[in-house]
RNA sequence: GGGCCUGUAGCUUAGUCAGGUAGAGCACCUGGCUCUUAACCAGGUGGCCGCGGGUUCGAACCCCGUCAGGCCCGCCA
């Protein structure tokens, strides 16, 4: 059973109407690891949906949360908005100061939410910032104020470590706006008195946002608030002694069952570690929709389980993925076929079967929509395509030939593969060993090792290329007609050619390279090695 | 120091909760396609299931120990 089938079944015994949340603090880029626990959600409450459940996913934005530091990213200046709401400081210009339009938080939420819309995504977004200016936890934080013996009691205890002595469960703003430094002299509803660290005494109303409840109790707030019954979180909040833990003890003290919970691990980049804005890790979710196709993206979610981690590779991984995925798409007629035989099958193949139908089910942008996905043509081909053919029309003609594609009208999916492979192939992330460069010089070594009948062979292409049409079928015709005239094996004769062009045994369809090449270049390489044996 | 997660074929992994001959995909090899070999189709090679012990008729799975990687038990998410 795949997952999140699984996961909701669990949740069918909790009852048959579910609130699955999910968020993150919109302090910087927002990255691909983030982009996991969305998603992890998603294909969760598309599981709750299959199953005849009602199902919403809550996308919970931070934007309370205060910022914690001047980040690489920024100019000094934003050290006088350090403890201050990412939703209430100005958002970052080009050169990092603090004059860009907006807010911060929407400077970096916005080109996520658009992500997830590409992505498929269907969620409810909650501002937390306005939650608090809502008065929406001021009950909360009033039953929490009030027990604030009883909440240290547990914090203390579960996650086994020392509060100080002047915690309180509210951190006010101070006088300069920031959480920081600022310490709780009196708790009389609906004030908090506090003096800040330049010992300036106020109160903080908590039925506003002067202030906000600390991590630990702003989440179990909000499932109380909202009514979440699941959460995907990272592995960093489950560990015991956790926010998860706590969370869970003080959702009894607020009167409510604590979430189903839903651990997930990091996805970190091969060869570069976990992802790490302040390391300069990291990959944004803009960024990886500029050269990912969305299902692609969701279909590596869907395949993992949340428990593995995932070694993302933007490289060679990423073209065999797709491929994978690709042949999936093929794939999924004949195994629904096989799954609804007569046929007997073990148990283990049917298990297998359907895991397999349910990454292909949950990787569709569009839910419901099976077939919409598929382009038909492999990543490896396109990437071939779109680096050897500079016109669109052209990759089109190419693949009305080799695929069988409507030359006039290539399907959406298709053409937005087609600018995703541009993007990757004109930046850095497209792995070497797939770019086609064509040799510059000849090779003599191997010019050298050459057999009597590939010199033939060569021979006899160089004296036909006068008549020789610049287009694919003709140059295959070329290829393969000498081939046969000097009794060279097939075989043979195209590892000759790859190794001339190329410098490679093997290689992308010949014809279709050289006829991108130009006459010219096909030319001077067989001229050179000629003229190299004399 | 205390706790949690992960470790299965060269790579990605299913199976661990409910013990019953270790299953896939990629890569690789072979064959097929009077279209090409990075296209497509069929078949094949490849596993002391991290390691050591225990329970059992029987262990990848349960128990104990151990090694390796990651995470939490400060702030913050």
């Amino acid at each position: 059973m795949h997952w999140a089938d699984f996961a909701a079944s669990r949740l069918a015994q909790r009852g048959d109407s579910h609130i699955i949340a999910t968020g993150i603090t919109p302090s910087g880029h927002i990255h691909v690891g983030n982009m996991r626990e969305v998603l992890t959600g998603d294909i969760l409450r598309r599981a709750c949906s299959d199953a005849g459940m009602n199902a919403e996913l809550a996308y919970i934005a931070d934007t309370a949360d205060p910022l914690r530091k001047v980040y690489d990213f920024l100019d000094d200046s934003y050290s006088q908005y350090i403890g201050h709401p990412v939703g209430d400081i100005p958002a970052p210009d080009e050169k990092g100061r603090p004059d860009g339009d907006g807010t911060y938080a929407d400077y970096f939420l916005a080109p996520f939410l658009a992500a997830l819309d590409e992505t498929g995504v269907e969620c409810r977004v909650i501002d937390n910032y306005q939650s608090y200016k809502n008065g929406d936890f001021a009950e909360n934080a009033r039953k929490l104020c009030d027990a604030a013996e009883q909440v240290r009691e547990i914090i203390e205890r579960v996650s086994s470590r020392e509060l100080s002595d002047n915690w309180f469960p509210y951190n006010p703003r101070g006088s300069d706006g920031s959480i920081d430094g600022v310490v709780i002299t009196n708790w009389q509803w609906p004030y908090v008195h506090w003096v800040d660290q330049h010992g300036i005494e106020g109160k903080a109303d908590i039925r506003t946002a002067d202030g906000k409840l600390p991590w630990r109790l702003d989440w179990p707030a909000k499932w109380q608030q909202i009514g979440v019954t699941c959460e995907p979180f990272g592995k960093d909040h489950a560990a015991s002694g956790g926010s998860y833990d706590t969370g869970k003890e003080i959702a009894k003290l607020l009167g409510y069952e604590a979430p189903m919970s839903m651990p997930y691990e990091w996805i970190s980049l091969k060869g570069q570690g976990a992802m790490s804005s302040s390391k300069g890790i990291t990959l944004s979710a803009r960024q990886l929709l500029d050269i990912v196709p969305p299902e692609i993206m969701r279909y590596l979610i869907a395949r993992t389980k949340p428990k593995r981690a995932i070694d993302f590779d933007t490289g060679e991984g990423l073209i065999s993925m797709a491929d994978e995925f690709e042949r999936l798409g093929n794939s999924i007629p004949s195994l629904q076929d096989k799954l609804h035989s007569e046929e007997a099958l073990k148990k283990r193949q049917r298990d297998q079967i359907e895991d397999t139908l349910a990454f292909w089910k949950y990787s569709q942008v569009v839910a419901g929509d099976s077939t919409a996905s598929g382009s038909g043509i492999s990543f490896s081909h396109l990437s071939l395509v779109a680096q050897v053919k500079q016109e669109d029309a052209e990759v089109w003609k190419s693949l009305s030939q080799t695929h069988g594609i409507d030359e006039k009208q290539p399907s959406k999916v298709l053409q937005e593969r087609l600018w995703r492979m541009r993007n990757w192939v004109a930046g850095e992330l497209f792995p070497d060993s797939s770019r086609v460069s064509i040799q510059e010089k000849i090779n003599t070594e191997w010019v050298n090792s050459l057999g009597e009948d590939q010199i033939a062979y060569l021979q006899k292409l160089s004296e036909s290329t006068t008549i020789l049409e610049n287009t694919e079928s003709a140059i295959n015709q070329w290829i393969r007609n000498t081939a046969q005239d000097c009794k060279l094996e097939t075989k043979v004769a195209f590892n000759t050619l790859y190794n001339l062009y190329l410098g490679k045994d093997k290689g992308p369809r010949l014809a279709a390279l050289l006829s991108a090449l130009g006459k010219e270049q096909i030319i001077a390489p067989l001229t050179s090695t000629l003229n190299h044996l004399g």
